[in-house]
DNA sequence: GTCTATACGTGGATAGAC
DNA sequence: GTCTATCCACGTATAGAC
C-alpha cells in the first residue's frame, strides 16, 4: 500500500472521530496496517498522520472544488460548478467536514494555523469570482463568507437531523447567496 | 458545591475539548473536585456527565433563548430579542455550540437523539413565529432552517478565523433572513 | 461529600525479528 | 515494509478511610 492509499483510508478515521476520538487501533483497523507499519509512514505519528490527512484534504480540495471556480467561463457558470463540487466532495452532506472537526480542543492547537489557511484561501477564491462578477470587495467579502458559513452550518444540521435535504437545498441556493439575484 | 454549580463548571469542559477530548482529570480540574467526588454526583461516570450538561444547556437555551421567541410581542421584535440571546449564549461567537461538538465520534452515539430533540424544538419555535408573521409553511420551515445553519455555520467561522464579527453580522441579519425583507 | 490510593484497561509509541 | 511483543503513561472507574 503506498503512503497516498494509506492517507485516504486515514482521513476517514479523522472525519469520523475526530482528532482525539481517533486511536491507533482504528486507524490500524481502517488501514489493514500495523501500528508500527503506521509509524513507518508516519514517524510523528498521529499528530503527523492528522497533519497528512489535512494536507492531502487540502490538495483534494483545491482540485476539485476551487479549480473549477478559478476556469476561465462566466462567473454563475464557475460558481455552479463549484456548488457540485463541494457536493461530491462531502458525500451529499453525509460527510462532516475535516477541517470543523481538526478545529476543536488539543488538534486546535496542532492544525488550527494550516485549517485557517484553507478557508482564508477558500474565502479569497471567493472574492476573486464576485469581484470579476463585477460585485464590490467589501460585499463580495461578506457574502463570500455567507457561502462558507451556509456550507459549515448545514453539513452540521445534516449530521444531526440525520437529514440531508437542508445541505443540498442550501448548495442548490449557492449561486443567489453568492451573486445576489 | 451544589449539582448545578458542579454542571456549569463541567459543560466549559465539554464545549471546549469534547466528547472524547474530555477527561476526568479535566473535569476534575474545571470543578475542584476529586475524581470520586464527581462519580458521588454522577454513578454513571462521564457519559453520565455528559448526558447531565446537555439537559442543563438545553434548559439554559429554553429559558433565555426560546423564551423571548415565544413571549406576545410582535415577531420581528421578538425575532430580534432571540438574536440578542444567541449572542449571549454563544459569549459573542466565542464560544463552541455544545450540540455540534457532541454529535461526533462516540458522543454521536450516545447523544444524538437528545440532540436532535433539541434542535427540532428550536426550528419548531422559528417556524411558529414565522407563521404568526404571515409565512406560509413550507417557507417558514426553510427559512427556520436556514437560521440554524447560519448561526451554526458562523460559529465554526468564527473559531477557525478566530474571528468573531462574521457571526456579529450573522446575527444582525437573522431577522431579514427569517422575515425575508 | 470529599479525599487518597489503587485497579485495570487502553492509548500512543518503540524495539527488534523477518 | 510489515509484523509481534512490549513499554509506559494516562484514561476510566472503584474501594475505603475520614
Amino acid at each position: 500500500m503506498s503512503k497516498e492509499e494509506a492517507i485516504a483510508k486515514l482521513i476517514q478515521v479523522f472525519r469520523q472521530y475526530g482528532y482525539e476520538g481517533t486511536t491507533l487501533a482504528k486507524l490500524s483497523k481502517a488501514t489493514g496496517l500495523g501500528k508500527a507499519s503506521l509509524y513507518h509512514y508516519f514517524p510523528g505519528g498521529k499528530a503527523e498522520m492528522g497533519e497528512a490527512v489535512l494536507e492531502y484534504a487540502n490538495k483534494w480540495f483545491q482540485t476539485t472544488v476551487l479549480k473549477p471556480l478559478q476556469s476561465d467561463g462566466q462567473p454563475e457558470a464557475r460558481i455552479m460548478a463549484m456548488s457540485q463540487q463541494i457536493n461530491k466532495f462531502y458525500s451529499e452532506g453525509q460527510e462532516t467536514c475535516l477541517w470543523s472537526i481538526l478545529s476543536v480542543g488539543e488538534a486546535q492547537d496542532l492544525f488550527n494555523s494550516q485549517i485557517q489557511n484553507s478557508l482564508i484561501t477558500w474565502i479569497d477564491a471567493l472574492i476573486q469570482v464576485l469581484i470579476e462578477a463585477g460585485i464590490e470587495v467589501e460585499q463580495a467579502r461578506q457574502r463570500s463568507e455567507d457561502a462558507i458559513i451556509q456550507v459549515q452550518g448545514a453539513l452540521i444540521l445534516a449530521r444531526v437531523l440525520n437529514n440531508n435535504s437542508p445541505f443540498k437545498r442550501t448548495l442548490a441556493e449557492l449561486p443567489k447567496t453568492l451573486l445576489g439575484k
